[in-house]
DNA sequence: GTTAGTCATAGACATGGTCTATAGCTCCTG
DNA sequence: CAGGAGCTATAGACCATGTCTATGACTAAC
């Protein structure tokens, strides 16, 4: 059997110690001091132990009262820590954000939102946890993560997806095969070249593996590098043609370092999404997150 | 402003947290399960956060749950050791008693309490505090100890006195003088002897002072020492005639090491007595020791 | 589909904390 | 020495707030 007091006389009691007044301590608790007086007695009844000693200017602390108070103190100065906590949370001045996704998203995509965020809430830990689109809907529904960015479309219905901005890949190269500015190339002609694409378990490969099935060509890359940073270098230095996202060497496109090669077929867009667990609340600084990417 | 929850919301949170579940914090608490919904909302609504998530087999705690949970635990594990502590100050299993009082009365007179005492309530430290009447009588008010053991009369009204023993002082000396054996000395003739009183400041010597001076003599020691040990010691090696409690040297008068000086007037019998402070609550362990005494 | 387990909500109820009023006490001051 | 200004304790009324019952909604498992 466990002795356990009301927690409220424990607020009452470390006033009045740390006031040495029953009346100061009724003050500071927005009470009258007999409501204080009563708690005291309540918890010397509970003990059976007296706590203070009563004198005309007020009360101070028994042997045993002392012995509590150390622990009480304590305890006390944890709450106020914690309530301070949870505000600062609640202010976004402290708090973490964890963002899963791919490296390319981050960086060729999200960072200037990231940059964004950091400045409104520079008290908000952001962590990026990098991985693939099935790695990062596990992390998300392991409560690893707050929130994914990956490609679309993703169908689980423990998940919540909101779209974000649309994107194009497409086939670029650089000024070795500056022959093929300007012309419009077909499947075919196409795989003659060499080709760059991005590693097998990517959703933007599975994506053009596909199409070009479904037309009965089989697209079989010589280069198949891990990173959108490597795809783009490559195509530069002349090693072959890259699948990359349009957006992500818009730079590239303007210094003219690279050329976007037109297919005679549409090539399907990719839309990038948001994730987050459906029926769970966010988190204030996730939930901020989102409000800003909108 | 400081936001200051209803402490007993925490202990709410803290079993929700501790058991995954409200059902089972609503049963460690003999509470319903809707009481502590309420009271896990009431929480989540001040911090304007939610702490929970809620699933069809129970509750886990959110990323901010995590961190209120990380200061709430400790703080539980502090008021639960000081309830468990509060218990056993209670049941005397701890806690100190600190008595006052001269080295003579603490190994003469108090030593069977004190064993028994120990014997009876093993986990209460004893801190014995030697000191002159005076000091003990400070040390009192100041609340430096708990009970004070002195000689009597003590008059002061914030303290409360009990009556403890009555002792008789004597004079003794050991075989060096065997011829004053069975005689009857007079003050005058006992002053012809060298003297052996105790030191200038005790009430021993203040009383023996004052009784020759009310005949008009005035005894002046040829040895003056601190301890009683040393008064003893010294007669049995015949260097005088001590003053000593009748008490303190009853083996060595049964063992004829020492014999009494009978002298033709009545010495005063003096009352050790017992000291608390009036109108201040005893502590427990202070309390069960009056008890013992009495 | 049924059952058994979650938690949430609504509304009634009553416990218990809070208040006002007053008394008793000590200390200080004119 | 009387009076005032502190302090805490006590008594009793009150009502707010915490607790209950009853019910609903939902999920998981059988």
């Amino acid at each position: 059997m466990s002795m356990t007091n009301n927690y409220e006389l424990y607020k009452v009691f470390y006033w009045a110690a740390k006031t040495g007044s029953l009346t100061q301590a009724a003050k500071a608790l927005y009470l009258t001091q007999p409501s204080v007086s009563h708690a005291i007695k309540q918890l010397e009844d509970s003990f059976g132990i007296t706590l203070f000693y009563r004198n005309s200017k007020g009360v101070s602390l028994t042997q045993e009262g002392v012995i509590l108070y150390s622990y009480i103190e304590k305890s006390h100065i944890l709450i106020s820590l914690a309530e301070e906590k949870m505000a600062a949370l609640k202010k976004l001045d402290s708090g973490e954000l964890r963002i899963g996704g791919s490296d390319s998203l981050f960086k060729h995509y999200l960072l200037p939102y990231l940059e964004d965020y950091h400045q409104k809430y520079p008290g908000i830990k952001l962590h990026l946890n990098h991985g693939t689109t099935p790695e990062t809907i596990s992390f998300l529904k392991e409560g690893r993560i707050d929130v994914g960015v990956v490609r679309m479309p993703i169908v689980d219905d423990q998940l919540q997806v909101m779209r974000g901005i649309q994107l194009q890949d497409c086939f670029v190269a650089g000024s070795r095969y500056a022959e093929l500015q300007g012309t419009v190339l077909s499947m075919e002609l196409l795989l003659e070249y060499p080709i760059i694409l991005f590693s097998r378990n990517s959703r933007v490969r599975m994506a053009i593996t596909e199409l070009f099935q479904s037309y009965g060509y089989e697209i079989k890359p010589e280069i198949e590098v891990g990173s959108v940073d490597l795809l783009i270098e490559f195509a530069r230095k002349g090693l072959g043609i890259s699948y990359v996202t349009r957006e992500f060497v818009a730079k590239e496109l303007e210094e003219g370092s690279l050329f976007e090669i037109q297919l005679d077929v549409k090539l399907p867009p990719s839309q990038v999404g948001f994730m987050i667990m459906r029926n769970m609340p966010l988190s204030n600084a996730a939930g901020k997150f989102i409000d800003l990417v909108k």
